[in-house]
DNA sequence: CCGGGCAAAAGTGCATACACTTGATGCATA
DNA sequence: TATGCATCAAGTGTATGCACTTTTGCCCGG
């Protein structure tokens, strides 16, 4: 039996290592993502390639434009406080779901996973942007929820786009002190302080971020996304 | 000056006669979308049919599995009930948005959609469907925030595909008189009021749904969908 | 009449080829 | 030196071909 894989598979590995290239911020908006650098790279056609950049553009990650080279999306002003409203509403939801539901065994795995960012590098702030991403995935996934947990996590990743391009570098502790707050209204099982927490801290998020856009430097695109393919 | 289409035209045209052709179920959940025969109808190669399908399986309204023929995805009940109760929440959020800056020409314009809905032909739903659903889309473009119009609209193809897997036929009277309350209520500029009325026409839909199972009968595709090709 | 298995047909998975578009380069000219 | 234009390289847009998988349908033994 060769696990050959299918479509979707590679298509969908070829995103996710995209997804956090672009959140971690090794992608920035803008950034050209021409389809055979990006086939070679992850040793595919441009055919595969196309299709992953087709589906990113689909999630809001990424901008096509006729015969253009793909970029990593630049959102909007607009977009992005759009994006941050959205996602506080469905986070809000999943806050509130959740509430209800939780057990003691998913609060010990939301601390774990706290704990793990705060012991993240703190000059290197990849690691710690990622898992913030990622607590908020948890978290939606553990709603049961299927389609609440899918849009929970593409906002997630716009909103990560979203500070990318607007956002000041990144504030583990804040986040961290404020996860923490959303996982002990959880565990009293604190419906209404789960959901203000979750408002309050995205919306912290929000307005420390959308200050000033970044410089750009001359990078280059196989050397980024070297660490990002699956071996 | 040739206007030549893209992809994102082509495969944005096919995208949206399928999503059209799902809601006003002319195809219906399990039904059979092949490749070759989706290219022949909107004569095109395998390869733009097949990114459209790739495209509708993110949106969640096919189903894609390796190696076989792609489906008009079958949400299940959970699939179904979670895809209402965000779509609930984001419209919530449309209506408190509308309320405090809707025009009165918008106003207009939305019960003139609601009088062409009333209109329409009761013995052949698809046309009232096909309103219902484009009022909810109306009412999210006039927010004027794309992410949340995207969004909207994406949620309310899953719902109306959802309807079509277990909603009873389609109640137009309801959408209508529930419809114009939403309306009335943001004319006053009543976000709660607003909010309120959407909200209990969205649990209305989904409670009046949620029934029973359809009967299937078998179909040819290329008839199905010969309406919904642009010439 | 009813499985069971095999071969053909139908369909997908993916790479590649080729036409077309765009952007860059360099050269000629003012 | 600056500007316009021609040429070419790089990249996208799409169809097609081939390998592989699933399904279909037929034939045969029971």
């Amino acid at each position: 039996m060769k696990p050959k894989k299918n479509v979707v598979d590679r298509v969908a590995q070829i995103c996710s290592a995209l997804r956090r290239a672009i959140i971690e911020r090794a992608l920035l908006p803008g950034d050209k993502l021409p389809e055979d650098a990006l086939g070679e790279s992850f040793g595919v056609s441009r055919t595969i390639a196309r299709q992953a950049l087709g589906q990113l553009a689909g999630e809001g990650l990424v901008n096509l434009r006729r015969n253009r080279i793909a970029v990593v999306a630049t959102p909007t002003v607009e977009e992005a406080r759009d994006t941050f409203e959205i996602r506080i509403a469905l986070e809000a939801v999943v806050a509130d779901c959740l509430a209800a539901i939780i057990t003691p065994e998913q609060i010990a795995e939301l601390r774990r996973h706290i704990a793990d960012q705060a012991a993240s590098d703190p000059v290197s702030p990849s690691a710690s942007i990622r898992l913030a991403t990622d607590f908020h995935v948890i978290l939606a996934g553990m709603t049961g929820r299927p389609i609440l947990e899918r849009y929970v996590t593409e906002v997630a990743y716009r909103s990560g786009l979203a500070l990318s391009a607007y956002g000041r570098p990144h504030s583990n502790e804040c986040a961290i002190e404020e996860h923490c707050r959303i996982v002990d209204a959880l565990e009293q099982g604190d419906a209404k302080g789960a959901a203000t927490a979750m408002t309050g801290h995205l919306s912290a998020v929000a307005d420390r971020a959308m200050i000033r856009p970044q410089e750009r430097v001359d990078r280059d695109l196989a050397t980024i996304l070297a660490p990002f393919i699956q071996n």
